[in-house]
RNA sequence: GGAGACGUGGCCGAGCCCGGUUGAAGGCGCUUCCCUGCUAAGGAAGUAACGUCGUAAGGCGUUCGUGGGUUCAAAUCCCACCGUCUCCGCCA
């Protein structure tokens, strides 16, 4: 959520970086238009309050002394006061709430360093790595789906059986890589990152938060009859771990990771990339996130994007990095880079990690806040987030760039110690 | 799911029966200063957030779990909800 103090202090400026991204600023302007005239109700409800408060006080001590007749003299003034009082109240209120839920919907501010775009397409590829067309050799040129049928490690038509298209099931050795995948992500991590565990059905509050509602509310899961949200992500509940609280800024950066299974409707997605693992309803993906400072935020940002790297290097895999432009980050970024990891077999860039700045945004919704050492008062956070190992992408790519000749999976290093010493997965037969 | 108790400031804790001078006693913690070879102990002062107006000093408003209600006036009375604890039930 925007600061409304930053739209009203800079209209212009806020209405054009919101326009970078594409979207329209006429519910700026409407909220502009509003907010002005909540204030000039709410001050002038705020007078009467005052008066009241100070007549109730004389009542008090008129009533005191036994001077009933001037005391009931100042009631009845009060009296009238209040009416006008309610009714000024509950239109203030009326705007507050409607300024409230225009501000939800309306994306953050970019930052000035985001490439300015339209669409995915204008995505800026900052860094390709180990990425060479011509060194992949026809056993590497095999999808993962077909991979996973002959080896027997990944059953699509059971998990279509139990819940419909777009589930997957793994199945043995690939069902181990994906326990290895995780406990590797997650021993990667944890010289920094504080391990969570949290819940992955949440509260419609705790979904407003990061941004997910009210917009995408078509994304997720959602449980009706208990109005709970399955998490399309662990930055759901990670983000709103500090919800409502406020920190000391000694206590920063804060770092949390957290293995979670992933909810993702995929609404609008019906119909594409719907073969094998390349876009699934429910995943599994450790998370890193950050609390932190706007002066500690480019670093932490640095260094998510950092340990999602690394984790492509020590699997041994191919991958480029993506600098979102205005059009493509998301509604709550001001910045995100992407990994995507190529899958020779399906022949695909495939978006394996997103890490993102959310300035202040998130922490806005939240409420989260830091006391700054020096100086008073309180300061919104920055969030900031990665994944740092996305499980089905990642595995993908992994068993088509590993594949030998004889049609075994090479598992690489990084992996043995989670694999009880099994270094392949064996050749069919 | 049933019954009972409870929910006050950074923390502990009074106030609630009997509404007004209580933004809230007292204590702890924290900050600054004084005293003091050092430390400890002791003394003094300060110490919430948010909104709004103001260049500022400061003014006004809101906040005693949340939301409603009663009243001239609510931490205090009434209702609903949420949460915590205890007992019972159920249970991986």
């Amino acid at each position: 959520m925007l600061d409304i103090r930053r739209i009203r202090t800079d209209p212009d400026g806020v209405k054009a970086a919101i326009a970078r991204r594409g979207d329209g600023t006429e519910s700026l302007d409407e909220v502009i238009t509003i907010d002005a005239r909540r204030r000039e109700l709410g001050a002038e409800r705020d007078d009467i309050r005052a008066r009241v408060n100070a007549l109730s006080k004389q009542v008090g001590g008129l009533r005191r002394d036994g001077r009933t007749d001037e005391a009931e003299a100042l009631q009845d003034e009060s009296r009238q006061l209040g009416e006008r009082e309610r009714e000024l109240n509950t239109e203030v209120d009326e705007i507050a709430g409607r300024v409230r839920d225009i501000l939800l919907t309306v994306g953050n501010i970019p930052a000035d360093e985001c490439p300015d775009g339209d669409s995915e397409h204008d995505n800026v590829i900052t860094r390709v790595e180990g990425y060479d067309p011509d060194s992949y050799a026809d056993h590497q040129r095999v999808p993962h789906w077909d991979i996973a049928t002959e080896l027997g490690i990944l059953d699509v038509d059971r998990a279509v059986k139990m819940s419909g298209a777009m589930f997957v099931m793994y199945r043995g050795m690939g069902a181990r890589l994906v326990r290895a995948l995780i406990d590797y992500a997650l021993d990667r991590n944890r010289d920094a990152y504080e391990e969570i565990r949290p819940p992955t059905v949440v509260k419609t509050e705790t979904m407003i938060s990061t941004g997910h509602l009210p917009k995408f509310a078509d994304d997720a899961y959602h449980l009706e009859r208990d109005d709970l949200w399955a998490i399309p992500t662990a930055e759901v509940p990670l983000t709103s771990i500090g919800r409502d609280e406020v920190f000391v800024e000694a206590e920063l950066p804060m770092k949390f990771m957290a293995h979670t299974s992933c909810f993702r409707r995929e609404a609008g997605s019906a119909g594409r990339d719907t073969r094998g693992l390349l876009r699934v309803h429910e995943f599994d993906k450790v998370e890193l996130l950050s609390y932190a400072t706007p002066e500690q935020s480019a670093e932490v940002h640095a260094d998510i994007l950092a340990r999602a790297e690394s984790v492509m290097v020590e699997l041994g895999l191919a991958y480029r990095i993506l600098d979102l432009c205005t059009g493509d980050i998301g509604n709550s970024s001001a910045r995100t880079f992407d990994i995507e990891a190529y899958a020779p077999g399906a022949d695909r860039w495939l978006e394996v990690s997103s890490v993102s700045w959310f300035s202040d945004y998130q922490a806005r919704r939240a409420n989260i806040r830091y006391r700054p050492a020096v100086g008073k008062g309180t300061t919104v956070i920055h969030t900031l987030n990665g994944s740092g190992l996305a499980v089905p992408r990642v595995w993908a790519a992994l068993v088509e760039t590993h594949r030998r000749p004889d049609g075994s999976i090479r598992l690489p290093e990084a992996l043995h110690p989670y694999l009880g010493g099994l270094t392949e997965i064996p050749a069919p037969g």
